[in-house]
DNA sequence: TCTCCGGTGCGTACAACGTACACAGCGATG
DNA sequence: CATCGCTGTGTACGTTGTACGCACCGGAGA
């Protein structure tokens, strides 16, 4: 990455914590960078040239700014990446009217798959501060309430919802991982990568110690249906949470 | 990252595809460097200064050799990070004797957890790499090889296994994430993470927007009890996919 | 035996990265 | 009017991935 430390710069401990500071409105005289602007100038960037070009440097031509600028809003490329976060997760909506956890839970699973695919750099961000942004903390609040009318331990609640957090995420990851990678090639369908990727595999294939793989990836016929093998897994997910925990 | 182009380079579809060459005992004459050593190299490495310290220079110190050399053996740095997780996943264990699918799925599930946390740098691998590495694939031909027994057809096999994969990365980045979160400010339980991060929580909980995150986030007893959870989410997930599947 | 020649490893070099640090200008406040 | 704190600027360093050309060696063909 880079030169210098970083440790213990702890994200604002003395000043007043990013999400503090983004929420009141224009603090100081002659600001024109916000990190409203920072946020929304990163998102655009990753979204239209990939989560690798966000950039402080490129950050900056975006804001029309020197390559230091921005540097007096945020700490770092963490708190950048932790702004980004939260800024595309505002567009996740509470189910309307739904009650049932199972409907708030898969609700927010279909919304957080298509945000990924949507912003696919995503998948790339340290785990941890996806959590501890305002916007990913409201969504959990919704679906940790969801299940809190069903009369479980913390425990309890506090695991489904993980589980089916990490579901979530791995799967998208992997989607997005596997997408990526075929557009990094140029490859444009399922067939193709698969065509493309033959040389890579034959030999591992010809050593004939796959035969279970290599007989079902072929025959599968929904095998590039990423939206209908997501449902399927969420809802044995969700199945299973109901059943484990009685609910 | 870096400078210059990459797309296209394809990892060997003219040469004979790094697995291909890394079977083949010697081949060449003055072969000091070979993808064993260079493999056991870079592994050495990420586990003991973690995965960003493996740097083509680190790499080519702890080797001996001069930076550009493993060039002559891997296409870069996405080759190395395919040969890393192809060695590491070797240990995974076939589960000895066991026929049910459940428990092979089961056993290959938390021996991959156990690996990533072994292992912490696997998590922040390109998923798609994760895929097509001789070790991995035997991983997934055994558990194709246990859901075939059952009789279901094509898309049901590949489903159900890639659901528990995905829960399974999901679940581990998210353990390792917040495991390194917490390392790299020097916070060693759960309890000290928890008083740490309190002035960067402070005003978010302060807003009394999210009150039962609060509530469950505090009265659950076990939420440092990683192990339990992962198995808790796990047990759901194979619960779901043998009622949804009827196995 | 001498000559090539393909596969290895080396050295240099470059563009781009994150960011530390000192400085400059402005608005509100005394 | 002087002062202060915050905002944006400029320069600079150390580190990264890797392109490119050269040097060397061991075996094959003459």
């Amino acid at each position: 990455m880079a030169a210098g430390k970083k440790e213990g710069q702890e994200s604002g401990t003395d000043t007043p914590s990013l999400w503090e500071r983004m929420e009141r409105p224009a603090p100081a005289p002659r600001t024109s960078l916000t990190l409203e602007r920072i946020a929304a100038a990163a998102v655009e960037i990753a979204d239209e040239e990939g989560g690798a070009a966000v950039t402080m440097r490129r950050l900056a031509e975006k804001l029309g700014v020197a390559p230091m600028a921005a540097y007096r809003h945020v700490n770092g490329k963490d708190d950048l990446w932790a702004l980004m976060i939260d800024r595309v997760s505002r567009e996740l909506a509470a189910p309307d009217g739904a009650t049932d956890w199972r409907e708030v839970l898969r609700s927010y699973a279909l919304q957080t798959r298509d945000l990924m695919l949507a912003h696919p750099w995503m998948a790339v961000m340290p785990t941890p501060v996806i959590m501890l942004t305002p916007s990913r903390m409201a969504v959990a609040e919704r679906q940790l309430a969801a299940l809190a009318v069903c009369g479980l331990d913390a425990d309890s609640v506090m695991a489904a919802f993980r589980t089916v957090t990490s579901f979530v995420h791995g799967s998208a990851q992997t989607e997005i991982g596997m997408r990526e990678y075929q557009e990094r090639h140029g490859w444009t369908s399922g067939d193709e990568t698969r065509r493309a990727l033959a040389p890579q595999m034959v030999y591992l294939m010809s050593t004939g110690r796959y035969p279970t793989y290599d007989q079902y990836a072929l025959s599968a016929t929904r095998k590039d249906d990423r939206a209908w093998e997501f449902a399927f897994g969420l809802d044995c997910v969700l199945d299973g949470i109901a059943q484990r925990l009685g609910i």
